[in-house]
DNA sequence: AATGTTATTGAACAAATTGTTCACTATCAT
DNA sequence: ATGATAGTGAACAATTTGTTCAATAACATT
């Protein structure tokens, strides 16, 4: 990829994630983004079809990281994806959760939230059927494995907003710890 | 209320619940709305501020509807919000959600989704609140009860999101099944 | 260092949208 | 019948959106 493309890339990301904590999503406009970013007006046209298209590479780019395996190993933590522990799984989420640079209250405190969060449901559901459901005898055979599927994915970023919104007060362990304790259970 | 307002609100209502029918919230421009309900630019400004206020005004009037008790008995079925049975307030919210005449699909499935829930979940909190975790000694204490609290109404939000997707194929009584069966371990 | 390729610029454009104003008319309650 | 209230429709400026295009800058490669 160009150097310049990765430049104005990253500069309307950053003006993008700003504005975000500052007005909502939909508040926002295209020229505020290229004000911010400090680009031509059809250079963000050349690189994003719409604001929608902006967030959801910034999604998907945010998620695909998180989601990973190749770069467990490189973070702040000894948490991973791969090691099929359901703790360390969540652990390993929430602490790049955490420490993400993108403005991800900014995302879910307004109307983008929807995509923000059907994304998170999408990773989330793949990594629960993947590593959580599978080679697990239910004790729980009065619901079926769909609904407690999204159950599980809707319970943890139903959590995730709660932990934000309350200036992630609890470390990402004490919340593994609570979300195992209402999910355990019930598998 | 003037009869002439009535039916404007009304109008207006109806032509904004069509049109979630056919396209998302944020593409809904206030001038379709005004064609929809043939009714004049100034009158639908006279009514409501932004076109986020007229969905604000719509979810007030639904959930305030469902969540009061007085209607309990006119309705269609025999499941009360007050009667202080879970399983009874649950199928309650679900037959009134499901009989509803506003566009609720078009409603979730869009940005404004994100306002929409916010009110559901509000409404839900005080609920469980009042009538779920009190004089019930629980048994769970390895969770705060804030937790909880968002656990039992995220949970439910997200079912019934599940549910809407797919077209309601269970009944109410099935869904408040599931949940109680997800729900009552961890409390 | 020269060259062809590719990204960015900035200005200009039409079309659509927003929220407000105002004088006029229709409908209401009594 | 009458005063009060609600709706009309047209006009308004201000923003926003997405596109186009020729000129310029930065790039990779030889």
């Amino acid at each position: 990829m160009d150097r310049r493309q990765q430049k104005t890339r990253e500069a309307i990301f950053e003006a993008f994630s700003k504005l975000l904590s500052s007005k909502s999503y939909t508040k926002i406009t295209v020229q505020e983004i290229i004000d911010e970013a400090n680009i031509g007006r059809s250079t963000f046209y050349s690189h994003f079809e719409t604001k929608d298209d902006l967030l959801r590479e910034m999604c998907t780019d945010l998620f695909d990281h998180i989601f990973s395996d190749r770069l467990d190993t490189e973070g702040t933590h000894d948490f991973s994806i791969a090691d099929g522990n359901p703790n360390s799984m969540i652990t390993h989420i929430l602490y790049h959760l955490r420490d993400n640079k993108k403005n991800i209250i900014g995302i879910l405190t307004c109307e983008s939230g929807e995509l923000f969060l059907r994304f998170f449901k999408q990773y989330l559901n793949e990594l629960i059927i993947q590593h959580l459901l599978k080679d697990v005898e239910r004790k729980n055979t009065d619901v079926p494995d769909d609904f407690l599927v999204h159950h599980i994915s809707g319970s943890f970023v139903e959590m995730v907003q709660w932990w934000l919104k309350n200036n992630m007060k609890q470390s990402p362990e004490e919340l593994a710890e609570y979300f195992s304790s209402v999910i355990i259970p019930i598998i």
